[in-house]
RNA sequence: GCGAGUGUAGCUCAGUUGGUUAGAGCACCGGAUUGUGGUUCCGGGGGUCGUGGGUUCAAAUCCCAUCACUCGCCCCA
């Protein structure tokens, strides 16, 4: 029989891994309700169209990575590759209430048909927030502030610096783009194949090459800042007096853009040098145009996304391991009368709070040997001497005293044990 | 999608210029100890050497293909 191996780019999450990811969920989803944002869920998998009018056409995402497939009923179908479309589809379709701004936070699973590398997964998982309805400033800053105060509390703020660059209006950057595309052909000979492919395709995309002879070309490239209108110079001047008022710092990174067609305005990256090539470990930015795009009325929104096998790497690589689940009590009977009683004892203790593992089988030493396997503080010991005098013995398995205990009176032995999950 | 590297037990790895029944440590199971765990001692189970094909008297070892992982490009979270 072949071994089944799971499918590329796909994982199974032991107990030591699954810990990791909630522990950096169970932060987000905290802090995200600590701002107001509350968590929702949409479905994993959408029409195909939710993404691909949204995203663009020309995106890596929508052209080579998308998991898509054919229903039954003959819809086409995509696996969600990231999660502010489908938010949007449902609000625009009132499900999350009609109330503006409305803000959430999600955590789930997204597919995106990438070649695997340490970080980046075919099936990986993201959280992120989403802030639907306001226009300000205030609003920019406000998500951001929550992405930076999540690293914060995940102890890895330090091995990050957050980028940001603004995409401006859609006029401003139509101007800009005519400026870069001239700059770009009047140098084309000396750019990458890629860059000249992107060159017509997706122009700003050239700006954020790694081509040593692109970064010459790019070097006198005109910058965005000469073509901003008045009012997307004001917006981006207002984020980042904000967040410097919030003492967060950050660098501006004028050859920060976007891969999603969706994005305007702020633009920002929270990335590590730790993590090797894939370093970016919390994006987003503005996207006000696309409700609209979705049939929507035009509503603006600000949201990011961070990876949670990343953020997860991250805080091992540098906090180290996440604290471990608490200690049980383990439950040693011995005789088939003894583990009738124990199994009530069991749910006994377990309704009062504490974690307990039964021992199933084999000798004294044997299950105490299960017990210190499982991790236990102590073990209730509970054999014939115990049921004829309607005790239990208490054994701490750290010190190794041992004391006995009326049954009745179990709970308060136990108590100074941690309690149970 | 492109380039490079790696694949031997559950894990980490050794395995000589191709040569007989492929090894170690840790982990696991049992016993020493049918009422006392962690330490120790003894024993045991586990491998189609990633998979498929080829070369050869003979392949873990050489060649080809393929799959997976790792790193870079690309992409992004």
């Amino acid at each position: 029989m072949r071994r089944i191996q799971p499918v590329r780019g796909t994982h199974d999450l032991a107990a030591d891994e699954m810990r990791r990811h909630r522990h950096v969920i169970e932060h987000a989803r905290t802090l995200a309700a600590r701002y107001g944002f509350a968590e929702v869920a949409t479905p994993i998998f959408e029409f195909s169209d939710v993404f691909r009018r949204t995203l663009g056409d020309t995106s890596d995402i929508v052209t080579k990575e998308m998991y898509t497939f054919t229903d039954r009923s003959g819809a086409e179908i995509t696996l969600r590759p990231e999660n502010t479309a489908g938010v949007a589809r449902a609000v625009i379709g009132g499900n999350f209430g009609e109330r503006r701004p409305f803000k959430c936070f999600y955590a789930g699973p997204m597919f995106r048909y990438e070649r695997p590398q340490k970080g980046r997964l075919r099936q990986f998982h993201q959280i992120g927030v989403e802030l639907i309805g306001a226009a300000e400033p205030l609003a920019d800053i406000e998500v951001i502030a929550l992405g930076a105060h999540l690293l914060e509390a995940l102890g890895v703020l330090d091995q990050v610096t957050l980028e940001i660059n603004t995409l401006a209006d859609e006029a401003s950057r139509r101007a800009y783009r005519a400026a870069l595309v001239a700059h770009l052909e009047a140098h084309e000979d000396a750019l990458s194949e890629e860059s000249r492919q992107r060159l017509k395709r997706n122009p700003l995309r050239v700006l954020d090459s790694k081509d040593e002879g692109d970064k010459a070309v790019l070097a006198d490239a005109p910058a965005i800042d000469a073509h901003l209108s008045a009012e997307a110079a004001a917006f981006f001047d207002g984020v980042c007096q904000g967040l410097s008022a919030l003492d967060i710092a950050f660098t501006r990174n004028p050859r920060l853009v976007r891969g999603l067609d969706y994005y305007c305005h702020t633009a920002f990256e929270f990335t590590t040098e730790a993590l090797g090539a894939q370093g970016a470990v919390l994006a987003g930015g503005r996207y006000d145009g696309l409700v609209e795009t979705m049939g929507g009325p035009a509503t603006p929104g600000v949201g990011w996304a961070g990876g949670i096998e990343r953020l997860a790497a991250l805080v091992e690589e540098t906090v180290g391991a996440v604290a471990a689940a608490p200690r049980p009590i383990a439950i040693v009977p011995l005789g088939t009368r003894a583990e009738a009683a124990a199994l009530g004892l069991a749910q006994r203790l377990r309704r009062e709070g504490l974690a307990v593992e039964m021992t199933y089988r084999g000798s004294l030493s044997k299950r105490l040997k299960r017990a210190d396997q499982a991790r236990a503080a102590a073990a209730v010991i509970l054999g014939d001497d115990e049921m004829e005098r309607g005790v239990a013995t208490v054994r701490d398995l750290d010190s190794g005293a041992q004391v006995e205990a009326p049954e009745a009176e179990l709970g308060t032995h136990l108590a100074r044990y941690a309690p149970g999950p």
